[in-house]
DNA sequence: CCTACCGATCGGTAGG
DNA sequence: CCTACCGATCGGTAGG
């Protein structure tokens, strides 16, 4: 990176959009509009700039939907690396309690690529090896709950495959109606999250 | 409906699609690879006819999306309506794991046409009228939970809106992974849907 | 970062 | 007489 451009104001050429801006404002545009229903001068106009401007950053559409992609599966893998490996020294049971609360907590931070990346169908080529990255994620969740399941200390009348799938559809979920500038608090919205997919909306028992 | 068009082998003119298996078969494709991703001739091509074709059956693209959208609207509608109904005959608890369980069965019954529902994001009237309908439901879902929490049958440390969201979200991921031939019985389903959004997946105390 | 374009494909409709 | 379709092409717009 070169000198002055790092942060603050100090910028050289012309201001404009730098490539990391033009994702991030790429990707709410996607979001919003759907990645496929956003044509590159859908994309310019909602920008103030021009088609050409945006190649001038990026050799493609897709390569734009690759950025955002990797932004977030990167983020995620970060997190639940970490849980699986702390998982010889801690139970599974905590292990999978962090992984779930990490990731509540990277859905938030990255929002919008993270959103992006769970609207992804597989249409391309890029958008293949990204299901296959989260499908590399998902057994890894899936081996936590497996084990917490084999410690005795979750319930085993529900297979561990299907307590993964619905407990991170909840987390999942979160995209689809979580907004930054809302009344919900991400440690009330972690711990909610924990809280429901271990212990249920039921009354406390004590 | 004429003698012998009604059912069985028995019809008049060309055999081919009538407008219900249209729908049925488009809502496949805009499923598997996007509704805006999909062209009216990707559509004629895998349906084995011609565009022409189709729009003999439908007078746009998108009022196929409208007939598809109606049936998950109108199935989704027929079970929370009836959830709300029961409820001052039962207790709102009551009330709720029956309108998460029938919520299930109705992803399960209606899969393709929820699954499509679930994606709209409102890129046009048609889009924005089926969230309109969506966001109603929502609605008395969580008037279901709010008085739930208020029988004092649900806990309170957490808010009636962020409960709903998050149960519903759960339910609502199913159509990520659910296939009909997969080897998920849809009691088996519910019955573990019910209980993990109402005891969690922390073993029984008892 | 723009103006000026390309090969191709879009959703939709004609007559038969 | 109807339902179900076909081959060809319309005016515009896509990504690059």
């Amino acid at each position: 990176m070169g000198a002055g451009t790092s942060e603050g104001t100090t910028r050289r050429g012309r201001p404009g959009y730098d490539q990391e801006t033009l994702v991030r404002r790429a990707v709410e545009v996607f979001n919003r509009r759907g990645y496929d229903a956003t044509s590159v001068g859908d994309l310019a106009s909602e920008l103030g700039l021009t088609k050409s401007a945006i190649y001038h950053h990026v050799p493609s559409k897709e390569h734009l939907l690759s950025l955002a992609l990797d932004d977030a599966l990167d983020s995620l893998e970060v997190v639940i690396d970490a849980a699986v490996r702390e998982s010889p020294a801690m139970s599974a049971y905590e292990s999978l309690r962090t992984a779930v609360r990490r990731s509540v907590e990277v859905l938030v931070d990255k929002l919008p690529s993270v959103t992006l990346l769970l609207r992804v169908r597989g249409n391309s080529a890029i958008e293949l090896q990204a299901l296959e990255r989260r499908r590399h994620i998902d057994e890894q969740l899936a081996g936590l709950v497996r084990s917490a399941v084999a410690e005795g200390a979750l319930r085993d009348d529900v297979s561990p495959e299907l307590i993964s799938r619905l407990v991170f559809g909840m987390v999942n979920s979160l995209t689809e109606w979580y907004r930054a500038d809302g009344d919900v608090d991400v440690a009330v919205l972690a711990d909610a999250v924990v809280s429901l997919a271990f212990d249920g909306l039921a009354l406390p028992q004590a």
